[in-house]
DNA sequence: ATGTATCGCGCC
DNA sequence: AAAGGGCGCGATACAT
């Protein structure tokens, strides 16, 4: 086999989707240890690529390089991946050294980053991207630099050379292997897009912000609210005013735990709910929050719509945990739980003559301790037809009350503050605060959880001693790292969160092959698909019989919901209550329902 | 002008 | 001794 080392220089890396021809500028590639080609010839690049003794090398390569040569040069990068001959360095490098959480390693993996740490501070020469930065801005962009400039060239250069290097340190085990078939997948949701209402988004962008300025202006005028800036409330005048405002009615100004003036949600709530006679308390607490609450979620997207009128998020598994990232714009984190915010996935449609078909894998998180526990109590809250939090509801608070066959655990809410307990290391003061009862019987119910799922207690035991020396791997062979101090919360969960992904990952990889180009988003535990309207029974089924199959004899669950005509309309049965989830109730042109947010706004 | 820290909204 | 995990994105304040 031949090692071809590779990197592209291309007029920049956010026009990946939309420059067209001309995209890759200049490529640098090496075989072996032969000298480092720098070519204009792209096609003569890729046909090397094609010869089947080749496997390529490079960082970042998955997501962008080779997808930019399939995507203008005919690379056939499907077939490379499948034949294994891709390595791509930055997937190694995450396994090999696995990040912290947290933003404390995200400038740990690019290139320059990465060789320091395995080739050593002496060997890597420059100061990496300021060369092509300096380039593009003395030439009025990257697609502006000339080909031939001795710097560019260079550059280059000696990026490939730095790859080359690498790859005699790095340790491609199983696992990234498996993990290039995974983003490879993944890369589909980048490559094809998401088809945005782009006349909705700029109608809901401007009523968003007729609905902060009306606010603005009440605080404004009841509480000398400064109007300079995006978010007054948030200045140090602002929040001067704010103080004044609360003193003025009476209470002590609401404070975080670091002692600044807290404006949050939750703090406003409390207090309210603490004064509720006190109408002027109440006023302002209600404006703020309502001002707070608005989220630039439209403009985010408005932001990342590309001329094809669709956005092209990216793709990316840089968590300690190993979840997967999605973002410009962030999917991950559009509304669902509130009503207010559920109709931000209005904003997305499926491709035309589609519906959008999402499906949700239940309780993952519990599945994934349950394969690592090994506990058989506990493995069985997760048997097919049981739904996790009325048997742990049952485990806790017994049976009583409880009529199997006519529906839920009239304790499963509180049930289900505990599973998360479970999974993520919360103690009894905080289940207290959290479920809204008194320390002594949050520990009485630990302490029932802990006797109930022995099995369960001791592995989280050991795993928090283990991750005091070394890295944890996953149930699928992915490396997480905990922080030091952090190892008591942080160890069971990453092993929870990175098995789930896993687990969701693996139904990825078992999907057929013509519904991958139809992946329009991940979201931890659901994905979303488009596809023709007509397909929707076959779909719902493939995707169905992909995501289920059991490990260690803990079967993972699937669920389909609705298939909608944007991504919110998906919701539709999963929200009875809220009328406008529904498109067919928007399109309405007015209704009687109570506190529908679409034609009450 | 650009980057970091902190906070606050939200998602799983 | 006690301990709820992981994120994305926007805004402000402040450092460089």
């Amino acid at each position: 086999m031949k090692l071809v080392s590779l990197d592209l220089e291309t007029a920049g890396a956010e026009r990946i989707w939309d420059y067209g021809p001309g995209f890759v500028r200049l490529a640098g590639y090496a075989v072996d240890g032969g000298p480092v080609v720098t070519t204009t010839d792209i096609g003569s690049v890729v046909a090397l690529l094609h010869e089947l003794d080749v496997i390529v090398i490079g960082h970042n390569i998955l997501a962008f390089d080779l997808p930019a040569l399939a995507l203008h040069h005919g690379l056939d990068l499907d077939r490379m991946v499948a034949e294994d001959r891709v390595i791509d360095t930055l997937l190694v490098a995450r396994q090999n050294d696995p990040p912290l959480s947290g933003n404390v390693d995200s400038r740990r993996y690019n290139l320059d980053s990465v060789a320091r740490r395995v080739l050593g501070e002496g060997k890597v020469v420059g100061d990496g991207g300021s060369v092509l930065k300096a380039l593009a801005t003395a030439y009025g962009g990257f697609e502006m630099i000339p080909v031939d400039h001795p710097d560019y060239v260079r550059y280059l250069v000696q990026d490939v050379e730095l790859v080359r290097a690498l790859a005699k340190h790095l340790v491609v085990d199983d696992y990234v292997r498996r993990e290039h078939l995974v983003m490879h997948r993944l890369n589909a949701i980048p490559r094809n897009g998401f088809r945005v209402d782009v006349a909705l988004v700029e109608r809901m962008v401007a009523e968003q912000a007729e609905r902060v300025e009306v606010r603005k202006r009440e605080l404004h005028g009841r509480y000398g609210l400064p109007l300079t800036g995006k978010a007054p409330q948030r200045s140090k005048a602002g929040i001067e005013a704010l103080e004044k405002a609360f003193a003025d009615v009476g209470v002590q100004p609401p404070r975080t735990t670091k002692g600044a003036l807290a404006t949050g949600k939750d703090a406003l709530t409390a207090l309210e709910a603490g004064h509720s006679d006190n109408t002027a308390l109440v006023e302002l607490c209600q404006t703020l929050r309502a001002l707070n609450g608005e989220r630039s979620t439209a403009q985010t997207i408005l932001d990342h719509t590309g001329p094809d009128g669709r956005v092209h998020p990216d793709i990316d598994a840089r968590q300690a945990t190993g979840r997967i990232s999605v973002t410009r714009p962030g999917l991950t984190v559009m509304g669902k739980r509130d009503r207010a915010n559920i109709i931000e996935r209005a904003l997305l449609l499926p491709d035309e003559s589609d519906v959008l078909l999402p499906v949700d894998l239940a309780a993952i998180d519990g599945r994934a301790v349950a394969i690592h526990c090994g506990d058989p109590d506990y493995a069985a809250l997760f048997a097919p037809g049981k739904d996790l939090h009325d048997e742990m509801a049952a485990a806790i608070f017994g049976e009583d009350g409880w009529d199997r066959t006519a529906g839920h655990h009239p304790r499963r809410g509180d049930a289900k503050a505990i599973s998360h307990a479970t999974n993520y290391g919360m103690g009894a003061a905080g289940l207290a605060r959290n479920a809204g009862i008194d320390v002594a019987e949050a520990e009485r119910q630990l302490a029932v959880l802990a006797m109930k799922f022995p099995g369960l207690a001791a592995w989280k035991a050991a795993v928090r001693e283990e991750a005091r020396g070394q890295v944890l791997v996953t149930a699928f062979g992915r490396r997480v790292r905990v922080q030091p101090g952090k190892e008591y919360t942080q160890a069971p969960a990453f092993l929870g969160q990175g098995t789930a992904r896993d687990l969701m990952m693996e139904g990825l990889l078992r999907l057929p092959e013509w519904l991958v180009p139809r992946l329009r988003a991940v979201v931890h535990d659901e994905l979303v698909f488009s596809v023709p309207i007509d397909r929707v029974d076959d779909a719902r089924e493939q995707i169905l019989g992909a995501l289920q199959f059991a490990v260690n004899g803990t079967p993972v669950l699937a669920e389909a919901g609705d298939p909608g005509s944007d991504w919110a309309d998906c919701y539709r049965s999963e929200k009875p209550k809220w009328p406008e989830v529904a498109r067919a109730h928007r399109e309405m042109s007015a209704c009687e329902e109570f506190g529908c947010v679409w034609h009450g706004r």
